[in-house]
Formats: C-alpha cells, sequence, structure tokens
DNA sequence: CACCATGTTCCTTG
DNA sequence: CCAAGGAACATGGT
C-alpha cells in the first residue's frame, strides 16, 4: 500500500496505537524482511524495549524505542514495500498467512504483513540518509529540484521515482503529478522550463498532500482488520465521499476519456514500469 | 497460460 | 565513474 501519502496516513494512525508499549516478545515468520539485520539482533534488541515515537521520511518508517538502562533510544526501520502493511490485532487473533513479524503487547500484538516480502523491519536505518528532500517541507525548493533536474536527461516519469531527488513519489502519484502539471512523461528532466520546473513542484506537492487529506479523513481501521483494505488506492471504504474514488484522475485509466479534455488516456512503459498520459494534455 | 501489480537493488551494457 | 535498461525478489489477481 505505499507512496508517501500512505505511509504517512499509516504512521499518523499508528503512532498513539504503539506509543508507551513495551515488547515482550518478538516472532519473525520470514527472516528476509529483516535484512541485513539478524533473527538473533532482532530479538535481543527489541525484546524489553518500549516504543516511543514514530515518524515518516520518504516511504520509509522510523520508530524510536527506549531500552532499559541505556542512554541511546535505539531506531528500527520499516518499509511496506509493495504490498506491505501494518497493524495492531488482539493477542490471540490468528496470525494472517504472510505475518512477516510480530511484537507480542501483551493483550495486542503488532503485526508486519507483507505478501510479497518486498519490504523490510530493520535495525539498519541507513537507508534514510540518502533520500532526497521531504516534498512537503520547505526543503524542497524549485532552486534545488530545478538543478538536480538539469543534471538528467532521463524521462521525467522515470527521474521522479529517483528518492534522491525527492523522496515519496511512487509510481501512481508521478503519473498524477504529472497530469497535474500538464507535462509529458516523455520529456527529459533537464528539458523542463522553469516556469514547468516550479508548476511540476506544486502538483506533486497537491497530489501528495491531497491523498494525505483523504486517507486521513476516511475511516480506516488500523485496530483488529477484519476487511482486506489495502488502504487507498483502488478502495471505496464504506462511507467515502464521492472523491475518494475519483482520487486517482490518470492513473490505470489507459483507454477512458481524460478527465479534463476526453482524449483517449494512454499507458506506455517506461524503464518497465506502467506510465499513463493524456496525449492532448500533455503533449508537451 | 499470459500479463499485470503501490518498490528497491543488483547486474550488465555502453 | 556515470547513465540507462533490465532482471530479480515473491505472491496474487484478472
Amino acid at each position: 500500500m505505499p507512496e508517501l501519502p500512505e505511509v504517512e496516513v499509516l504512521a499518523r494512525h499508528l503512532a498513539p496505537l504503539i506509543r508507551g508499549k513495551t515488547i515482550r516478545d518478538v516472532t519473525v515468520r520470514r527472516e528476509r524482511v529483516l535484512r541485513p539485520t539478524s533473527l538473533r539482533e532482532l530479538g535481543l534488541k527489541l525484546t524489553g524495549a518500549k516504543f516511543l515515537q514514530l515518524r515518516r521520511r520518504g516511504k520509509y518508517l522510523l520508530f524510536t524505542l527506549r531500552v532499559p538502562k541505556q542512554k541511546a533510544p535505539l531506531r528500527l526501520l520499516g518499509h511496506l514495500g509493495m504490498t506491505g502493511k501494518m497493524y495492531l490485532l488482539a493477542a490471540d487473533a490468528p496470525l494472517p498467512k504472510h505475518a512477516a513479524v510480530v511484537l507480542g503487547f501483551g493483550k495486542t500484538k503488532f503485526v508486519f504483513e507483507d505478501t510479497r516480502y518486498f519490504g523490510r523491519f530493520t535495525l539498519d536505518t541507513s537507508a534514510v540518509e540518502k533520500l532526497g528532500p521531504e516534498p512537503l517541507e520547505k526543503e524542497f525548493t524549485v532552486a534545488v529540484f530545478a538543478a538536480a533536474l538539469k543534471k538528467s536527461s532521463q524521462a521525467i516519469k522515470v527521474k521522479l521515482l529517483d528518492q534522491e531527488l525527492v523522496a515519496g513519489v511512487g509510481n501512481i502519484y508521478a503519473s498524477e503529478a504529472l497530469f497535474r502539471a500538464g507535462i509529458s512523461p516523455k520529456r527529459p528532466a533537464r528539458t523542463l522550463k522553469l516556469g514547468e520546473v516550479k508548476r511540476l513542484r506544486q502538483s506533486i506537492r497537491a497530489v501528495l498532500a491531497e491523498a494525505i487529506r483523504c486517507g486521513s479523513t476516511v475511516p480506516l481501521n488500523f485496530m483488529g482488520i477484519g476487511e482486506r483494505d489495502g488502504l487507498f488506492y483502488f478502495g471505496s471504504a464504506v462511507g467515502a465521499p464521492d472523491f475518494y474514488t475519483e482520487r486517482l484522475r490518470i492513473y490505470d485509466r489507459a483507454g477512458k476519456p481524460c478527465s479534463k479534455c476526453g482524449v483517449v488516456v494512454r499507458r506506455i512503459v517506461q524503464a518497465a514500469r506502467s506510465t499513463f498520459y493524456c496525449p492532448k494534455c500533455q503533449s508537451r
């Protein structure tokens, strides 16, 4: 379920549920997700530790824990990959088929479920140091963005997926932001004019902010999940306002009419990923 | 059976 | 060294 907005909403929901909770036991059912941390080290360090904080950086979750008798807090990094989810269950509730890591709290348990196991749950936090600016923060300036784009001849859509350029944009919101800005996904990054760079930056911010707003207002259930809500993208949560289902204006709409001009939306493949665009609204 | 999928990393090629 | 493209990772949906 994972691009920046989904991770942000997850962090906001999860933070109050785990804050102050002490980990009594650690169960790892798929060691791959710990990479490169060993099963032994994770169990050793997490058992007895208490959750203090949870924040998001790009598509990563950063947990801060307090270890008894230790001054320095412990940092834990989570990434949802393509199919990861995190939520709490009652201690006696059955685990899903693809539960990768389970942390026992006593009456409840924290579950990291990940069908494809592309996600991570690890003590190695080095990945966040390589990330570019947070798109919704002040650090994501026109100057920084424009300078980075000038250095690249990659197609702009492909470049937007580079987490060193800007952290948190994924395949869906890259198409959405370009559609909103009226820029062709095929344009080499370095050919964007300053006005287009400004528009694109604003579109990225607007698209992400709107998605966070939607996720924050929709009734999502993170405690004792029953339904399989993959969270946002294609779901239509019960009682959700109309704009929730109409939120994606270009992604996955190949063959349908463009919402702005009616021309048929196209799907192309760039860097082995699908890109959706309107050939008229995004002709250059 | 075929092809598609929200992400990242590694390998090869130029 | 860099850029770019593709495959790999693993499972499930259509």
